[in-house]
DNA sequence: TTCCGTTATATCTTAGAGGGAATAACGATT
DNA sequence: AATCGTTATTCCCTCTAAGATATAACGGAA
């Protein structure tokens, strides 16, 4: 291995998502799109920040809150601003946990890297 | 957390790969796929044996042959059997480290999923 | 020389993901 | 009532990854 690695051309990478009904459906793009909707109040300006069309923003926001069974985005139409969108609690709960662990995530891959070395 | 994971719906899961060049070329995929050309010394039956075209499991041998440098897959066309292939020391090699270093990435998600309990 | 199964490669087709545009519904404000 | 920006939904177009297909080259064995 270390012949193999030891030009340092090579690296361990990796990701993590969470999965229900036994497919992927939370991961680094939703949790992306949860923080820009908390911090816009809009699916439509969220995905606009990601380069993303509304209407997948809109399949994910719904895919979301139907593998969680309580809603993830909490939804508005009309009113003084057209309408809007923010996130539940446990949305926030959510990211935070998936950061959490994202943190633990980074260190592991940091040891593995340090082995390579 | 524990009250919406409490239910046991949701799991933890993931993907490591090793990049070269930037971008990921070894994973799951070619790791059965070398193996399976070792057991059968085909590219052509370890594609079928896996429910891959030729083509795709010949541009994975391609790509991983050119991003690490060395020969992974050695070929031969022609003679008594038509040809076939075999996989290099450094294959192995590579093979081997990732599978430990898949061991220690289950470890760690098991290690994560008992934190949902 | 002919046969065989493989590697090597190009070409055509197909399935799925996603973007873009269009439209309706909504409801507070004016 | 008219306006506004948003959510919600549909339809069509495009791009790309992948499969399928076809063909050449190869070289030992018969």
């Amino acid at each position: 291995m270390r012949d193999l690695f030891s030009k340092g051309a090579f690296r361990v990478n990796g990701s993590l998502w969470i999965e229900g009904d036994g497919t992927r459906f939370f991961g680094p793009g939703p949790v992306e799109l949860l923080l820009l909707i908390e911090e816009t109040g809009s699916i439509n300006q969220a995905a606009k920040k990601m380069g993303m069309s509304y209407k997948k923003a809109w399949e994910i926001v719904s895919r979301l809150n139907e593998i969680v069974g309580s809603p993830m985005v909490i939804t508005a139409t009309g009113g003084e601003k057209g309408g809007g969108s923010t996130i539940s609690e446990e949305a926030r709960q959510l990211i935070e946990y998936y950061q959490s662990l994202r943190e633990r995530f980074r260190k592991f891959m940091e040891q593995e890297s340090q082995k390579l070395q």
